[in-house]
DNA sequence: CTGTATATACCGATGGCCGATATATGGGGC
DNA sequence: GCCCCATATATCGGCCATCGGTATATACAG
């Protein structure tokens, strides 16, 4: 499961979204930082239906506009929670382990090692 | 970068590795979850010593084995820190709205969200 | 000899994603 | 009227990190 796909889930996760609006929560979750295309969403969306994780909830038509609503199946938020767990866990032992690289650098390269830690 | 890039990362945050021990160490990392292949590994590490993330310490002879060392370089060390917070970020995002979703099922449903959510 | 472990290296196939295109409706500005 | 932008769904070719596998070599155990 790579980020997009995470996020499609994440933006799920707290209830039913039509197809545009996973694009707009996953911009909102990301701070900006990723912005789904279509292709990747759609073929997510078909991905993760057909695996059980999401379903169709229902659709509506708004101001002209057909509007087909997803929602995380019980099987989608659990695999989403244990997602969550890993990338936790990742991030965790990644991050102690940098600590451990800063106060083991030898005198001479103490000075450099610091400045780009304090990036 | 995917996961099996950053571990590698994760690998050598807090010291030099020969190829193989980065294997072993990922395997640690993730508790047995992720064993890189060969192809993956070498790869990585050539991509990631290309964009200068990672480069080659030393090279020792080991009962009649070479090894090759590799180690993270400043600026991997900061790509390594950047993608952990991004990782951790996005977890807790997920793991927070998952929080909304247990509390904002129908009473009808919840015994199942509740035991779901406790897998 | 075979099998396993250690150690580096290489390769074809796969699949998720990127970047793009297409269609449709609605609204605003000229 | 036209064009542009936003909203909304859908499809597609190409890319590339990874998988799964193979290869070679040394060393050790049975």
């Amino acid at each position: 499961m790579r980020e997009p796909t995470f996020l499609v889930l994440a933006a799920l996760a707290d209830g039913p979204r039509h197809g545009y609006g996973v694009i707009q929560e996953v911009e909102t979750i990301s701070k900006g930082r990723v912005r789904l295309r279509a292709g990747t969403l759609y073929a997510a969306l078909d991905r993760l239906t057909a695996d059980g994780l999401v379903r169709r909830e229902r659709e509506e038509v708004v101001a002209g506009r057909l509007r087909r609503y997803y929602e995380l199946t019980d099987e989608g938020a659990v695999a989403l929670a244990a997602q969550a767990d890993r990338l936790r866990a990742n991030a965790e032992e990644a991050s102690r382990r940098l600590l451990t690289r800063t106060r083991s650098v030898t005198p001479g390269r103490a000075g450099t090692a610091l400045a780009g830690g304090a990036a």
